[in-house]
DNA sequence: TTATAATTTCAATTTTTTCTGAAAATTTCA
DNA sequence: TGAAATTTTCAGAAAAAATTGAAATTATAA
């Protein structure tokens, strides 16, 4: 499988089948299933550093939310073509942010991972980390920054005014993203017809 | 003022007087506004990694946001002294996120540049970029994928799933984002209200 | 048009981040 | 307890990203 080369963004490619030659034979070969699972692993790989995770992080995760089975170290390490030391740093990671989750099977030794299943609560397990580590600690900031003291320069009124509106903001979305978390798992769709209204 | 290293978490210094003796004259030196400017600055900076922008970038457009008069490249580069490449670079790519602006004085050559001072229609346009350089991609690629036809595996069946979770999910996303860039200048506060009732 | 002020571009360099792999640590079984 | 299986750690290597600075380009005024 992964001396096959699958183009990535190939539109031609998508949903088709492709004609082998292997050693005087053909085959008819169904790609469907490994082109869409690489083509989805690689794609959530690059969104990851976008939302501040990074590549192999990412990957890890994708892997085991498709995987109808939980994964063994080995697996991954083989599936992504990683290091050892890369898969326990990044599956430790996974699990600090609350997503990935480790399994004991009964008489084996060595640990396998899943990873949370529902969207939405996984959503939520996100929503909540990011407050925890990016907007509380922004907000902490932008209030100690706006409460500085006037000294009737138009620059420190121009600093505090705008501190104080992004202070306010960040507080909305913040108290909008606990409010998030607290709803039950269709709370995606009840906002967006309550927004909608 | 760049000679005076300025503590920048250091809980016991906000807020306050620095005594400083220069050359045996001795000066109490309001501190304040500098103190909260570097501070703003360099956390702007290092949240705008989380986001996806670069640290340059997101000082940049730290230091315009802030400043009540337009700045010119020479300003920002001896403000955050960084070099006029990186300068010139970065404030092309804040123009193409459509957040800063350019500006002439007449009689000057030389360009000005400011950024969108009001915060509510600062992060509209930020999530109208982010819907159509991420979301808008994703939601195509898991649309594809997940539209792969099912051969009775049970690992292409949660491949589809969980695929046709994510899309439906980042669909979601999507038009609550384009819904409040729609929004007038307090969607924020209007959008909360009516997640809390 | 020419001189010059200002900006952009990009190859080379520096800095930061990620990744590897082997040694150390831990866990489990007999 | 000891030996084997498994995981973690971390120094150094590799890769990626950001930054510089000088040459090329563009715009302006005389």
């Amino acid at each position: 499988m992964k001396d096959i080369h699958i183009p990535q963004n190939n539109k031609a490619t998508t949903n088709f089948q492709y004609f082998l030659k292997v050693q005087n034979f053909s085959y008819i070969c169904n790609m469907k299933y490994d082109e869409a699972k690489n083509k989805f692993i690689s794609t959530w790989g690059s969104l990851g550093t976008l939302w501040g995770i990074n590549k192999a992080m990412a990957q890890i995760h994708a892997l085991l939310l498709i995987s109808p089975e939980p994964l063994t170290m080995e697996d991954i390490m083989e599936q992504l073509q990683i290091s050892r030391g890369n898969t326990s740093t990044n599956l430790r990671q996974l699990m600090d942010w609350g997503i990935v989750f480790k399994e004991n099977k009964m008489g084996e030794r060595k640990e396998y991972f899943t990873s949370e299943k529902d969207v939405q609560e996984l959503a939520r397990q996100i929503a909540k980390e990011r407050s925890r580590r990016e907007l509380k600690p922004t907000i902490k900031i932008l209030k100690d920054v706006s409460n500085i003291e006037q000294d009737g320069t138009q620059k420190t009124e121009e600093l505090i005014k705008q501190t104080k509106s992004l202070h306010e903001m960040a507080e909305t979305l913040d108290i909008m993203m606990n409010k998030v978390i607290g709803q039950d798992h269709n709370w995606i769709t009840k906002a967006l017809v309550k927004l909608i209204k």
